[in-house]
DNA sequence: TAGATTGTTAATCGATTAACAATC
DNA sequence: TAGATTGTTAATCGATTAACAATC
């Protein structure tokens, strides 16, 4: 948790810089080395300018002339994002979406420990998933202590999201909470919500490729 | 598909008004007939003002000093957003991910109808998942057309991820995917995609639950 | 009426794009 | 060497925020 040297990091730049990441995932497992702005760009969509913009928010890495080394540049952007360092993540809610993420998702990779998941089913309750026990949400509040998760994912139907989010808060430790469900959730300011409504991207999917851009 | 009357609408308001949808859904459910600005910026975690910008690029549905009337702006945002209009939609892969958004995306409440669903697995082809039979992915380019479907979302392990992209292409009609798999997917110009990959969303989150904002 | 809240323009802020020197 | 590509500053562009008249 080192404080970072240079100045906050721009929220867009993050953003962009977690896809870079698996860009470069992508480009090294295709067997190149080096990457340059221009190809990047193209791959991401954006601009090389862009692209440098946002590396140039990290401990150099280019090499003027060969472009970037893919390793050197991933590395140097997981420290910038602090994935470095270990966070533990919970999933609240196991059925086909919160399975589907801790079975797909590839969180070791990225610096994401998955360290719990919770539903209130018996029927898959101590059943394991994406490699781990499933819960009792029953004791959500102190197995979240116990295992020191700092980020949790709500993939709970509608009706329990609040009740959960609650949970998650009064446990403390909780600092993030990734909110799949149709509701908004109130939280202390304190408490980072992402909001990840999945239809929303439908329909702008819908209205983007209706009219232009 | 009426052409926009008005100047284009910007992208993060086209993106908040999607989210705004949802919001006023579940104000109306709270038996709220109204909703200022201020009460939408709130929920939403934005301001007032950039709340009366966005909807400033409707056809104007406030009422000075009684705020807006949830139904009538509901029903502005769907028309800006040409969700008027039924846009066809194909999920491809029903493993959980394909499932859980077939099951639990509630699309039909936003101008959008799940029209196919295709899988390469024999297992599955031919049960119903949300409501409508699973296809032969062999079967793909050939439905789509029957269909009339117009955006897709990729729910396939990231290898066959670029095989099923080009078929959306070749099949015609396709005009957007939402790629929720790990690989970058190259398509056509005109073709629009939208990056879902899930453990941007968690690093992100982990970053952001880290460094403020 | 007075206070509240929208519609709308103007000002500010921040992000993107452009430019180019450095240099491999 | 000449050409390519980064690092970095400056210019432009667009989005957000502020302000306030209109008015219910």
């Amino acid at each position: 948790m080192k404080k970072s040297k240079s100045r906050e990091i721009s929220r867009p730049t993050a953003e962009r810089l977690t896809e870079y990441l698996l860009i470069l995932e992508q480009h090294l497992s295709c067997g190149n080395e080096t990457i340059s702005s221009k190809e990047l760009s193209d791959v991401f969509g954006n601009t090389p300018s862009q692209v440098r913009q946002d590396l140039f928010q990290l401990e150099n890495t280019g090499r003027i002339r060969h472009g970037y080394n893919v390793k050197t540049l991933t590395m140097a952007i997981r420290n910038r994002l602090g994935l470095g360092n270990i966070t533990n993540l919970a999933i609240i809610g196991c059925g086909k979406l919160g399975s589907a993420i801790a079975e797909h998702v590839p969180f070791s990779v990225y610096g994401i420990k998955l360290a719990g998941i919770f539903d209130n089913h018996k029927s898959i309750i101590g059943k394991k998933v994406g490699g781990i026990m499933v819960e009792n949400v029953k004791d959500l509040e102190k197995s979240l202590r116990k295992r020191k998760i700092s980020i949790a994912t709500l993939c709970v139907p509608p009706s329990a999201a609040q009740e959960v989010a609650d949970k998650l808060v009064s446990a403390g430790g909780v600092r993030g909470i990734l909110n799949y469900t149709q509701k908004r959730l109130k939280v202390p300011d304190n408490i980072v919500v992402r909001d990840r409504q999945i239809v929303c991207s439908f329909m702008q999917l819908a209205f983007f490729s209706n009219q232009g851009v």
